[in-house]
RNA sequence: GGUCCUUUGGCCGAGUGGCUCAGGCAAAGCUCUGCAAAAGCUUCUACAGCGGUUCGAAUCCGCUAGGGACCUCCA
């Protein structure tokens, strides 16, 4: 079955075809190390966490490229004028790359909270100077760059010429090199004269001398412009063509059609055959960022800590609450929508644990037929949504509706024979596939219940014998003090009991 | 100002010319249960407004209104 994808480029769904068949380059723009990540920043790298995964899942051999910028962007047009990570280090005293690893790590653990595959490689913009460097000298040497001043600014209007900037952000050519007569207010900016065009952007800028990060360049120290470093990052690891860019929507313009502009140029191809977009995640409507001052971060988010939060989330809640929208529909977070989530994969992970320990029946064929039919409709369709431009909502319904009769199945309110022992086999397969292979989820248990086990089962014993002797008093007591420890029992229908942290 | 996107029931969210129907959460009733919890069953509310195309539109087109993104670092 083809995997279809939306490409941001055509603005359509084309068929997924890998330039060099079985194999796929996948780049994806990563973090800024100069700040927490927050809840907006999850839904790249949960998206794109799907997207390595279903296309391993497709039997693809995948190099994951995800950078680290850790040289900071120069805010060209920024009334400070002045590279951001550089300019917090100073506010938080700390030596610049103190604060790119606190970062750094951080990014890490959250990645891991998260279960997110790492990438296969993780490239930093601080290591990859020196190509950068090389890629702008041969930018410059094809006469679509030029220097000013120890600043090298790519030629948009060289470049738009003959190539079509602003295809993929939807850009008028006309308006970005009329773009003066857009400013109402001309701001004085460091830098900005000096362009031949407004339109144009940075490659390199000359470091002001109380700039910390500054590399030695043939234009002076320096250090590199804001597109530059994914277009030679991406170049050195995955080639002049490759298969999937992604990243976030609010990256399409400049930064994508200027790492398009780039690519060009040196390699004479247009560098990404799919550009893959994410949404945005919103707060009351609202993109949820930093220039909104609206952000929930990652680490309020898992401990509570935050005035819209009522309890702390677990990140599998977080990552399935991502997964039950489409990737390029806009998510509007609110505390209810997250609680709603938390109680939705409580009750399917439940009902794919209770699945794992159905015993199949025997019988080759059903005893419902119809109801068997449907199961398999539903499974089969699993793979075909997921296909559809990763159609995770829709996988995630199909299997809610297996879920009653999962549960059914356990109560014996459906009997084993209703399904075929294929069928339930199928069931037990394609559930675990799909939430643990494709989606990631885990368990939000906690980890240490190995000693509490027989512990529990001890308890539970007694609590069976005193309910038998009708001694409710001391059933209550067990059952009633676990709740308060976080324990939850739940009496099955065959007099046995089962508990749950949390 | 320009470009583009969006508007689905109490809330979150799929879907896209025709099928009874997304799904989840919430709510109500019932079953099960010593009681609860869980589970199962049932019920409930919808496609912003107006016009058009069509045998038929939530789905396509136009207009109006609301919301949003990008045009500056931004996932």
């Amino acid at each position: 079955m083809p995997l279809s994808i939306y490409n941001s480029y055509s603005r359509t769904k084309e068929v997924f075809e890998s330039v060099i068949p079985g194999h796929v380059g996948m780049y994806v723009c990563g973090p800024t190390v100069s700040g927490e990540s927050h809840l907006g920043h999850a839904r790249p790298y949960i998206t794109f966490d799907i997207v390595y995964r279903y296309l391993l899942h497709k039997k693809f051999k995948v190099r994951y490229v995800r950078n680290i910028t850790d040289a900071g962007h120069f805010e060209e047009e920024g009334r400070e004028a002045e590279d951001k990570v550089s300019k917090k280090a100073q506010l938080e005293k700390l030596e610049p790359m103190e604060m790119v690893q606190k970062y750094t790590n951080l990014f890490h653990w959250a990645m891991k909270q998260f279960n997110c595959i790492e990438p296969s490689i993780e490239p930093t913009a601080t290591g990859h100077i020196v190509e950068q460097i090389g890629m702008i000298e041969d930018i410059i040497s094809k006469g679509y760059a030029y220097e000013v001043n120890g600043s090298v600014y790519f030629d948009v209007k060289k470049y738009a010429a003959s190539y079509d900037y602003g295809k993929l952000s939807g850009r008028v050519i006309d308006e970005l090199l009329d773009a003066s007569n857009r400013e109402e207010v001309t701001r004085d900016l460091e830098g900005q004269h000096e362009k031949r065009d407004a339109a144009d952007f940075a490659l390199w800028k000359a470091a002001p001398p109380e700039h910390i990060m500054r590399w030695k360049s043939p234009w002076g120290e320096g250090f590199p412009g804001w597109h530059i470093e994914c277009s030679a990052m991406a170049t050195k690891y995955l080639g002049s063509q490759f298969d999937i860019h992604g990243g976030g929507m609010d990256l399409l313009f400049p930064h994508h059609e200027s790492e398009i502009a780039q690519s060009t140029i040196c390699n004479h191809v247009s560098p990404v055959k799919y550009w893959m977009h994410n949404n945005m995640i919103t707060i009351n409507g609202r993109k949820m960022g930093k220039s909104y001052n609206n952000v929930i971060k990652l680490t309020e988010l898992f401990s509570g800590n935050h005035p819209l939060l009522s309890q702390a989330f677990h990140p599998m809640t977080v990552r399935f609450f991502i997964l039950q929208s489409h990737y390029r529909s806009t998510l509007d977070f609110s505390n209810e929508a997250l609680m709603a989530s938390e109680k939705a994969f409580k009750r399917l992970w439940e009902a794919y644990e209770v699945l794992k320990k159905i015993d199949a029946s025997d019988n080759s064929t059903p005893g419902d037929i119809e109801l068997d039919t449907k199961i398999n409709t539903w499974l089969d369709e699993m793979e075909v949504f997921m296909d559809d431009d990763l159609g995770s909502p829709r996988v995630i319904a199909n299997m809610f509706e297996m879920a009653p009769i999962i549960n059914s199945l356990k109560d014996g309110i459906i009997q084993p024979n209703a399904l075929s022992h294929q069928t339930i086999e199928s069931m037990k397969k394609q559930f675990k596939v799909f939430l643990e292979d494709i989606f990631g989820l885990t368990s939000t248990n906690n980890e240490n219940t190995e000693i509490l086990k027989p512990v529990m089962q001890l308890l539970l014993e007694i609590r069976k014998e005193a309910k038998i002797k009708k001694d409710f008093a001391t059933s209550d007591k067990i059952r009633n003090q676990l709740t308060a420890m976080g324990i939850v029992i739940k009496d099955e229908k065959d007099g046995n009991s089962s508990w749950t942290v949390g």
